[in-house]
Formats: structure tokens, sequence, C-alpha cells
DNA sequence: GTGTGCATGTAAGGAGTTACATGATTGC
DNA sequence: GCAATCATGTAACTCCTTACATGCACAC
């Protein structure tokens, strides 16, 4: 029976698995992968590292950077247990996506045409907005770590991506509905 | 100058613009409209009633409907000043996309390529039922609200129902590239 | 010498879930 | 009589974000 890994204990394991980190590198690993996914901020990883440091999952590795105050972990074998045990698990995966300009559109029978619109714009926009950062951020890195064996971050890197594009457009055919005085909604 | 709106608070007073409700009412009109993109606990509504109510945005309605200990509520101009400002308010709207079965996936490098497949195949059979529960619990309320002067109502759950069958679909297109053997991943 | 990046942490607060406790009404 | 649904609320807990505080190293 595996001990309860908190969310944040699952991206911080995953990333040591990749190799030796410090705090601050799990943090950057995250914002240039799993960020759109799966966030985590350094109030929660340096935290949680000592709580798995104290359940004995990771554990300090030699300092072999030259750097100062470099407090660089790895797995422990007991670490490599808990994680591998959370990856084939089958309870229910959490699974959440809130999206307040999807509710405001929910309510937008309240707004004017005009005020809707402005907004289903200004959605789209912030969508390209992410899905160009996407490209730029994140899919070079995934394709390094395709190359070098890690195939299916890659895979997540594109699902990203083309998920953001998917939503954009979306917003650009809502556009179209709205703007077509002869769509009689279907219902 | 509007006082700041909780998020809890945008989707309660976005539901009493549709008319006269109880937090009970309220709890029921989210599970079957917004529930995909913005849910709300009763843990959440209660409280929530009680702030808007002592700070005038909300107030209580008469009880016309015979059964007791009802507390339905309804918009002040207060209340409805401070939700239309909400809608056309420019602050980035908050979006929050978070998915353990896509964290696992990432890490997928780690697992068998059986192991895998076996994951892949659950998600999608999750997202194939999750399509099936808006199908069949959200979209025919959302015709309803359409035919009563709701259109858009109608257009947040097809965009419900049609993300979560492409993303039903991606997963389909990713066991397909798992199990083909030409496939060279694309860099 | 100064700004940028590397690096580690803490404290306070906001948001949300779950479990619990209670009771009325309605249909069978 | 009993189960399901309607109805209101509280308490404890988890999770996460933001802001703050500190200091080193290195390049320009």
């Amino acid at each position: 029976m595996q001990p309860h890994l908190t969310p944040t204990a699952r991206v911080v394991l995953g990333m040591l698995a990749h190799g030796r980190r410090t705090g601050y590198d799990i943090k950057r690993a995250v914002e240039t992968s799993t960020r759109f996914f799966w966030g985590a901020s350094f109030g929660q990883i340096y935290p949680e590292l000592e709580r798995l440091r104290s359940s004995g999952l990771v554990e300090l590795a030699a300092d072999d950077e030259g750097a100062v105050s470099r407090r660089a972990h790895r797995l422990t074998p007991a670490g490599q247990l808990a994680l591998h045990c959370w990856l084939v698990d089958d309870v229910e995966p959490h699974f959440q996506y809130r999206d307040e300009a999807m509710l405001r559109l929910f309510f937008g029978d309240l707004m004017t045409p005009d005020e809707v619109i402005t907004h289903v714009r200004r959605t789209r926009a912030l969508l390209e907005a992410d899905a160009e950062r996407v490209r730029t951020e994140i899919l070079p890195r995934a394709r390094e770590g395709s190359r070098a064996g890690r195939p299916l971050t890659l895979e997540t890197a594109r699902f990203g991506l083309e998920l953001t594009e998917w939503m954009a457009a979306w917003y650009a055919g809502l556009e179209r509905r709205l703007l077509d005085p002869e769509s009689e909604l279907p219902y």
C-alpha cells in the first residue's frame, strides 16, 4: 500500500525521475512543459520537497555543480516505486476545467449583441496569443525531449497547442454564427 | 467603481438574473448547465448568498411557492449593475485547465508501452462517458433555454460537448500513432 | 556598481471540496 | 411507514496563489 501523493508531489516526483533537480529547476521545467495542464508555484514546491524528503521518497543529491546553496534532489527507490504506482493507479484522475470567458458567454443573453461580439473577439485573441506562447515556449523544448527518448512529452505539448487552436477556431465559428442574419439556430 | 465579485458570486448573480432562486435551485441550475466549465457547491453557495445579501446585491423574495423554509433570492438594482459590470469587464478572465491524465501521459515514457495504451484507452472511455452525460443531462435543458430566448446557453452547452468529443478523438488518434509501427514521430 | 538570473524559503489569504447535521414535504 | 427529494446551513480541511524576504554569482 502506497502513501497518498499530494497533487504537487506527483509533478515533483515525475520531474525528478527525469534527473536530479533543485526546486528552482523543477519550477522552470514545469513552466516550459506541463504548465498548460499542470502548474506548480514555489510556495508549493519547496514545502513539498521537504515533505517528500522526510517521508523518504526523495533525498539530497551530492551537489556537483559548483554553485553554492543549491539543494539538488533525486528520487530514492521508494520514490520511484511511489511514482510508478501513481502512474498506473486506477482511481479516477483529477480533471478540472474552469473558464470564466465561457461563463460570461453563458450569461451573454443579458448583454447587447455588440458587447457579445466584443467579448467573443477578445477571447479568441487571448486564445491565439496562448497558442503562440505554446509554440515558442513549450514546443521547442518538447521536441528536444522527444529526441532525447521521451516522445510522449512531445505528444502532450502538441495536445496543448491543438486544444488551444481548436478553442480559438470555435470562437471564430461562433462569431460567424452571431453575425450571419440567416442563422436560424438549430435546436 | 464596483465592489469585487468573488468567483462564486459571479455564477450566483448570473443565475438569479434568470429569475428568483433558492440556494438549492442555483445548485441544480449549475449542475444542469454550467457544471462543465464553472461549478459551485453548497458550501460556497449558501455563504455567498448571505454575503451578497449583506452587501445589498441580492434580497429575499417573497415566497410564493407554498413550501416552508424556502429562502428564494432575487437581484437588487445594485446586483443587476454589478452583474453587468462583470460581464463587460476587461480584466483577463480566469482560465484554469488541470488534467491529471495528461500529466501521467507526460510522464508516460517511464511506463511500459502496454501500460501507456491501457491509460490512453481508459482516459478515452472516461471522456466518452463525459460526452454522453453532457448530451443527456445538459443539452436538452440548453435547448429549452434557447427556445426561451437564451440562445447563448445552447452555444456554451454545445461547446462543452464538442470539446469533450474533440479530446476523446485526440486520444483515439494517439492510440493509432502508438500502435502503428511505421510511426516515425515527426519532430 | 548594477541589473539579471539563480536559488531558497515563509506567511497570509482566498477558494473550493467534503462530510456532517438537520428537518420538511411528497409520492408510493 | 418509508424512501426520495427539497432545503439550509456549518466545520474542517486541502490546495494554491501572491507577496514578501533574503542572498549569491556573473556579465557588462
